[in-house]
DNA sequence: CGAGGAGTTGAGCACGGTCAAGGATTGTGG
DNA sequence: CCACAATCCTTGACCGTGCTCAACTCCTCG
């Protein structure tokens, strides 16, 4: 039933378009997708909602990058989630009718497709393998989670923030011979944020990743060693 | 719609029917649910599931406490989370139809009640409310999950098995005059996967913890002070 | 009785938090 | 164009926390 792409649906010219949530519905369901579909194009810094923001429909990153923010009581605020494209946000608040607990501010260029609240809320009811991938996509944060869960309790704070840097280059990375280069998406107190540590912290752990040789950091300018390698750095 | 109690439905005399993700179901699906429930006693230690054993079901704990814990490949484990009574299990691999993460294991005498995978898929199908209600279940866990994360890194290791003794206190203390006692349920070391850290830690954070006052702990028995007050531990 | 598991305690050390100072970069206004 | 502020990032010193290794106690079970 998944078609390849599909110029009458919304998603149909969509990168992403066979792994839709909004894939298959029912015919009568693929207009009222139309109605409620939007594009946003996002600058770096710009914010496509905020936290406590009461909820307006199921976003779609299309492309760029998206932080998932959240702020706590005492000023500081942890990075929850980076979305990558293909990957939908806004979810939790969506199909339990409340208020975001995230903020999600675009870290990079990026563009985001939203279906209207009550439009999505529509397809839904009358398509009942929508909630399904619906679930799944929430399963897939539960496993994310975990993971994360998994790494804070067993992996180092410096083989983390090697990962997270490998991840980015995977998507951000572009080749230079045999160097892989990006502009890093986010700043030091992002990164601090993510793996649950101080900024300074975050600079020491890059002294001493640079130490081991694969990547060199200056600023936001980052370059890997990318030779193919099935060797698995012995880090600590 | 709800029923406070209906002795029709398989679980129409739990204590946690109102919540049930089975109910309302149409009343056609109630004696598909009759025929695939059914309730499972199990003594301390005993396991409900093994990682990676294929689902058999969706699980719902009525009295007890569970352990749900991933297996690393270094041999150690982490615990990813302690499901209290009237909570859903196996979900994840029920809904994605793939093998458990996680073992389920009781870390006290408890009860947990199943429906058969092949009963429940047929309620999911015939009653879209329940897959509604599951996913309010995954909404939950990843609500947890980002309580948990956000915790780790902004709360101490101190605090946070204090918070967990506490929260244990709430389900299993017994009141005697202004104390609050219980035997603990999990040894050092499913509080050390719990929290992320070594068992000797453990121990060192018990001796801190009692130092503050509030709790005293000797083996499995751990004793509370209890008077009620709105006054937060400053612990750092 | 011994073996093994659970829990505690100590010594030494690496890591990361905190506070403080200073460098680098960028944007604004004169 | 320069001066200045603001922000981002780095580095150093000091110290508390937790990891590792090791020894020892206590308890249960065979």
């Amino acid at each position: 039933m998944p078609d390849q792409s599909n110029s009458s649906h919304p998603c149909g010219n969509c990168a992403f378009y066979r792994d839709s949530i909004w894939q298959p519905v029912s015919s009568s369901c693929v207009s009222v997708l139309s109605r409620g579909f939007s594009r946003r194009d996002l600058i770096a810094g710009q914010s496509l909602y905020y936290q406590d923001d009461d909820n307006r429909g199921v976003f779609c990153v299309s492309k760029g990058l998206i932080a998932l923010r959240t702020q706590h009581h005492d000023g500081t605020s942890t990075l929850m989630r980076l979305a990558y494209p293909g990957e939908i946000i806004g979810f939790r608040s969506f199909l339990e009718s409340r208020p975001h607990r995230t903020e999600a501010r675009a870290l990079v260029g990026s563009r985001v497709c939203t279906v209207a609240q009550r439009d999505a809320r529509h397809v839904v009811q009358g398509n009942p393998s929508v909630l399904t991938r619906l679930a799944s996509r929430c399963i897939k944060e539960i496993d994310r989670n975990h993971e994360r869960i998994i790494a804070a309790a067993t992996t180092s704070n410096k083989q983390r923030l090697s990962d997270i840097l490998l991840r980015l280059m995977e998507t951000h990375g572009e080749r230079t011979g045999q160097f892989l280069h990006m502009q890093l998406p986010l700043s030091r107190s992002d990164l601090a944020d993510l793996i649950g540590v101080q900024t300074e912290t975050v600079s020491r752990l890059f002294t001493r990743i640079q130490a081991d040789g694969i990547f060199r950091v200056s600023g936001r300018e980052v370059q890997m060693l990318s030779v193919p390698s099935n060797k698995k750095s012995a880090n600590m």
